[in-house]
DNA sequence: GTTATAGGCAAGTCTCCACTTGCCTGTCAA
DNA sequence: TTGACAGGCAAGTGGAGACTTGCCTATAAC
């Protein structure tokens, strides 16, 4: 029973799930890109290590990737940890299949 | 942005899991039902305080209703507004449509 | 009526976690 | 080699929330 409770702490988290909305819109980004963006367009006045220990927590959850090039560490997300939610409490579809 | 806070804190929480878990195993339990079942089923030695307030969170998420019938309260489950995490993040579907 | 049952309300405690602060490591350009 | 840049590590702080405690309301059985 509840196999994997770090995917559910990490999308516990508001600052987590607007990086995930980030990653989305720009995938494979670093952690300052991040950091500006989403200073940027987001309003969220995040310090450096703040994000960087989220993205910590969203690496261990499986939701994100890292991949080391030089001195720069790119991120890439993984939605599907996220299949695991639907697949524990089925949703009722009430849109049927065309 | 990030329209329901309330349906990732409800999740965020394990006891709350299981008790959506309980909910789908048998819908439209009484408190004291679920309060019984988490502690034989599951060991989960909760007071029935504590089993009131965390179906108060899952209510106001949407993920639980409830219906008044004497000094009964059922409780029902909601799987409808997870629909909202996938449709955020959309999982990349290995599994073809057959 | 009286008693037991099903549930609610509110204040207090305590733990976890998000965030900060400060310093350190590693990579690239000049 | 020196500096700037990208990122990491670890201890400390503050606030949100899970849980308890105690008492209260309402419905049903006797």
């Amino acid at each position: 029973m509840d196999a994997d409770p770090d995917l559910f702490k990490a999308i516990g988290d508001a600052t987590r799930r607007t990086i995930l909305d980030e990653l989305i819109d720009r995938d494979g980004q670093t952690l300052f890109e991040i950091c500006g963006r989403l200073t940027m367009k987001h309003g969220l006045a995040s310090s450096r290590q703040a994000i960087s220990q989220h993205l910590a927590v969203l690496e261990q959850a499986g939701l994100v990737h890292t991949r080391r090039q030089g001195r720069y560490k790119f991120h890439h997300i993984d939605t599907s940890p996220l299949r695991s939610i639907v697949e524990r409490w089925p949703i009722d579809r009430e849109a049927p299949n065309p």
